[in-house]
DNA sequence: AGATTGGTGTGGAATGTCCCACATCGATTG
DNA sequence: CAATCGATGTGGGACATTCCACACCAATCT
């Protein structure tokens, strides 16, 4: 109506939009109901998987599973091993009683799953939904989920609403994600983003920053804090060069996971995975 | 293993596992890595979709999608003709420009869901995350989310953090459900729900109650508030007997919302609904 | 043993989907 | 103005899935 939207953006929303309420479509009932041709349809639907947001199946198109997978953007299915080693080592910084903050993101996700399944006596203030519902199962844990402006991108919320509820609480630890690392500290993409996680480190007593190793030297847009201002790294390989020297010059405590030895256990599972 | 398990139980696990880790499967795959033939596979996803834990798509079997359609308790599925024909009534209620508050439910997300396809400049403030999911692929909604303890039933927010952060604002309307409808007010089973819904009429120039006709004079653990508080109520049939004398006594306007005749075509935002 | 039941494979007709090449239409651009 | 590009519809051959009825097998019940 307002926006100068082409017909073809607003098809796609649609397609989105029925995925959210109902698991798949059906290509034929989408052509029908948007009026447009099935090959249309197809050609939007494939659209849209290359961009990730819904994955094309025989007859239609399926949502992405949005438990904890998603497209947090990144490159999340590449580093499965890597974050799950994370988050074991991370979880031998939490002691029963704890109250946790947790960032959005997706290494901090598949941190809140490991806690979950630990089954601590815990509180954790969180601002990401996939943190939150990985944790809720749990009936040991207690969710203070906060407010703010939701958004689609991390599927949790930001804004000054977040930040200022978080100063009202103070927490034993806070764990955080990011996008790069380097000697000027944690970066990341999203100020808005950053913001929630300087206030969480600001709020705790000991603030831990959980990444993976191929985030080492990158640079992004916006710097988090100082160095220094982190307690610990966890991440999946020991930082070399000059970014290990200024993590022991901050005092940063780094720990390293490591990968499944896991004895798989895998009780009835088969290698069903890839085609 | 352990428990002496057929294969056919085998199969099925087997094939929920495998939707846990891509949105869809397909039959002719599955009968492939099963070693059984397809038309097997397709009586188990059957069975699997009777029992509500995958849903059935062409050419194979999608994961119900978690954000809406679980367990949101009720009797989902059966109602969702209802559903869609209140939704539709409810959003004539909003203007351009509203600010909105909206509660926890699955008659309140279905009418986010029909919200994000209007397309309407509105800002949204919610508990619930069904609903801030299904409006936020719009981006000309802002949705502002509520603090609170996460509750895995209803996947929303609740207790007093979410209640005095909605003290802080003030609403156009407020769309409230309830588990039941009686002459004396909305009825509803969970106390902290009752809270919030309190807190949203009561900051709104508005209360509208959204619920369909299977809940009138059906009474709960705990009343909301008197008929009176409501402005409006969004249903899908016309309210009888004492009920409807008593609304009309507390100056309720009662909306009917009637069910897809759906003129088809549909270009723009309209039934996309069920099938 | 004979009957019954539940689970499974088979075959074929009906139907649906996919994909490709090509035509069309409108808008932007040189 | 013509050329081009992007988006969309069309038609048809190839291929997949569905559905149904029926056969088959094994375990259980009478």
């Amino acid at each position: 109506m307002s926006l100068p939207e082409g017909k073809k953006a607003m098809r796609q929303r649609l397609i989105i939009a029925e995925l959210g309420m109902s698991p798949a479509v059906r290509t034929s009932v989408l052509a029908q109901r948007l009026g447009v041709s099935a090959e249309t349809v197809r050609r939007d639907i494939e659209e849209l998987t290359r961009l990730g947001l819904v994955s094309r199946t025989y007859g239609g198109a399926a949502g992405r599973q949005l438990g904890l997978q998603p497209e947090f953007q990144d490159r999340s299915t590449l580093a499965v091993e890597e974050r799950d080693a994370i988050a074991r080592a991370a979880i031998e910084l939490v002691k029963p009683g704890d109250v946790l903050m947790i960032d959005s993101g997706s290494t901090t996700a598949r941190f809140a799953h490991a806690l979950a399944l630990a089954a601590r006596r815990l509180t954790v203030i969180t601002n990401c939904f996939a943190v939150a519902n990985a944790l809720v199962q749990q009936s040991e844990v207690r969710v203070l989920f906060c407010p703010g402006e939701f958004s689609s991108r991390e599927r949790g919320v930001y804004g000054s609403e977040t930040c200022s509820f978080l100063q009202r609480f103070y927490a034993d630890v806070a764990f955080i994600g990011a996008s790069g690392l380097t000697v000027e500290g944690p970066t990341d993409v999203e100020t808005q983003a950053c913001w929630v996680k300087r206030a969480m480190i600001e709020r705790a007593e000991r603030g831990v920053l959980l990444l993976d190793a191929t985030k080492f030297n990158r640079r992004h847009f916006e710097i988090v804090c100082p160095l220094d201002a982190l307690s610990d790294l966890v991440t999946d390989r020991q930082p070399e060069g000059a970014l290990a020297s200024s993590l022991s010059a901050s005092r940063v405590a780094v720990h390293v996971g490591r990968k499944a030895d896991n004895p798989a256990a895998a009780p009835a599972g088969l290698p069903l995975a890839s085609s």
